[in-house]
DNA sequence: CTGTTAGCGCTTTCAA
DNA sequence: TTGAAAGCGCTAACAG
């Protein structure tokens, strides 16, 4: 714990016998061909007296820090996950990532800590979706780090090197013929408008499920923050409507549906559906246990830094779109289990 | 997206027609004054010529970076939390937080990521717990680096300049009385080897609120990954027990206790009744609700953070115990809500 | 109040 | 294969 200043090539070259040059040639380049006798010198002399590389010194040399900046609404649930997996491919990459929060889509903060990621010259970008508008994103990534927008739709090419896009709209408009396929005579989205750019995709593929239909079918949009779901059921399952099948917006959502229906009485699968996204931890252990679309976080997450990859110049680019759509994998459990 | 360099000091100073130390101390100092016109000019000049300082470049010069290191075991749940927290504290301090997490209590990741951070010379590091021994981080953490424990009990103060513990001992001790005063005449305590020393603090303030009771009462210490929480439920309510107290890991292990419950047809809270800890979202969603204690993030944020900031000398200490224990407090929901 | 100058620790030509 | 030296962009004495 004392204030031991840190050793520095410096010492490392003086014990070695060597110059700086060459420390830095052995300890920290690649490629560079050094005589055995020097490099174990240097290594030895590295080990002995404990150096440690300092990075902000290599960062500002070489103007390249081979640090990638990740803002996301929060860490919670998904977000959480997506974070853990891109950090993994990052590290894999040859670099690190920093994770910020936006303090749940607010501008203020997220714009901050932009600035603070920018300011320390990450080589790049990656964002999930983004409160402030592109005219803002615009002026504030304006010095050509790269950006990479997750679920982030219609970003011009002037402002994002691309997007990494998971299919929500594919997955609720399934999700909606599956219900049907099962027996559901009517149907209602529970949506969440806290995250607006999102839950319109979801509402666009419950639509869009609903026109494939063939068929005209009763059904009720509503909003998780504005209604109490135990009226809604209660109300729905009071009609004509036999079986409803409910597409939540997450599994939040579906559970708290879950948690209603069995406060209610309501029998699940018989008299209600439900289909959650996300495949959150919640819902393998809820009873019924939620059927859910599962996220393929390493293809989202490889996708997303093999956009950055590309943007930098190093190439093993897997795809050539612009805009990349993840599609999700239905994980079937007791919520709609009923045929 | 066009590669432009980014603006330096250098060409604000000669834009703005002042010496690059004026440009300093106006734009990155405080403290220093200069004259009203001065400080007009170099913001004009930087504005316009869109200067974003570098703070790897500072950071080198003062030799330091006015960052701080987090390393948790995953982004999840309460960590997750944990990390938005400490973000917003390290923000209002000054400082940066860098989070990345040690793949599950993985050694080996941890030991990586830790060593990234020091590359970078953070100003300082707080860990969650930690996979290594205290030997292997003593070796790791020698230059000086302050370092800040989170749940870690016990820890020399060679290592570690101090630990901030959540007071789960006293939770589950509490938890304890509380539900033999709600009726319960048998106890089970469900817990999770994956997070040992956590696991340990919990089952010992489990053990202290039986002490405490003054009476023997029938009592069985599982795991929850290593049994089958339906069976032991089904077999707790067989006996003579007539009311079961459960004090759970988690709010995720709770909620798997009352997902059993319910297939089973028990009922909460006439035949069993839960506590959780955490306070997670899952808790306020079930059916039944599940009492909770919740963790004050602010406190547990702010004292970390003071913590380190006193260690780097600068003052505004709000505690001087090394190890500071934090109270959780109660939150009463349906698992327990029976007199 | 402002400018000169010597670093911070490392990388990278370019010669030797 | 190795080393001398010129930066990278900013800060911090120290003079003026």
């Amino acid at each position: 714990m004392s204030k031991t200043k840190p050793v520095t090539i410096v010492e490392v070259a003086a014990a070695a016998g060597v110059s700086i040059a060459t420390v830095s040639n052995v300890l920290n380049r690649g490629g560079i061909r050094s005589s055995q006798e020097t490099i174990r010198k240097v290594e030895q002399a590295a080990e002995q007296l404990g150096y440690r590389r300092n990075t902000v010194a290599a960062g500002l040399s070489r103007s390249k820090t081979f640090e990638i900046g990740l803002i996301i609404p929060s860490f919670g649930g998904y977000y959480g996950n997506l974070a853990e997996y891109l950090q993994l491919e990052a590290y894999n990459a040859g670099y690190h990532l920093s994770v910020f929060t936006s303090g749940w889509f607010n501008p203020l903060i997220e714009r901050k800590n932009i600035e603070v990621l920018l300011q320390r010259r990450v080589d790049g970008l990656i964002c999930h979706g983004l409160a402030m508008g592109q005219e803002s994103t615009r002026s504030l990534v304006n010095n050509g780090t790269p950006l990479v927008m997750i679920n982030g739709w219609g970003w011009p090419a002037d402002i994002a090197v691309g997007a990494v896009n998971l299919g929500f709209a594919g997955a609720c408009r399934d999700s909606v013929a599956l219900l049907v396929e099962r027996g559901c005579d009517s149907l209602i989205y529970v949506g969440s408008k806290r995250s607006s750019v999102i839950n319109e995709q979801r509402l666009q593929g419950f639509y869009a499920g609903l026109a494939q239909l063939g068929r005209d079918i009763p059904y009720q949009v509503v909003d998780n923050w504005e209604v109490d779901i135990e009226v809604i059921l209660r109300d729905s399952l009071a009609g004509a409507s036999e079986r409803v099948g409910l597409v939540a917006f997450d599994d939040v959502v579906a559970l708290k549906v879950v948690s209603a229906a069995n406060k209610l009485g309501i029998r699940i699968p018989e008299q209600l559906q439900i289909t959650g996204i996300n495949n959150d931890i919640m819902a393998e252990i809820s009873y019924p246990a939620i059927s859910s679309w599962s996220i393929p976080y390493p293809l989202q997450a490889g996708t997303a830094i093999n956009k950055l990859l590309h943007a930098f110049g190093q190439q093993d680019v897997r795809t050539e779109e612009r805009e990349f759509e993840v599609p999700l994998s239905f994980i079937e459990r007791e919520t709609t289990k009923f045929m």
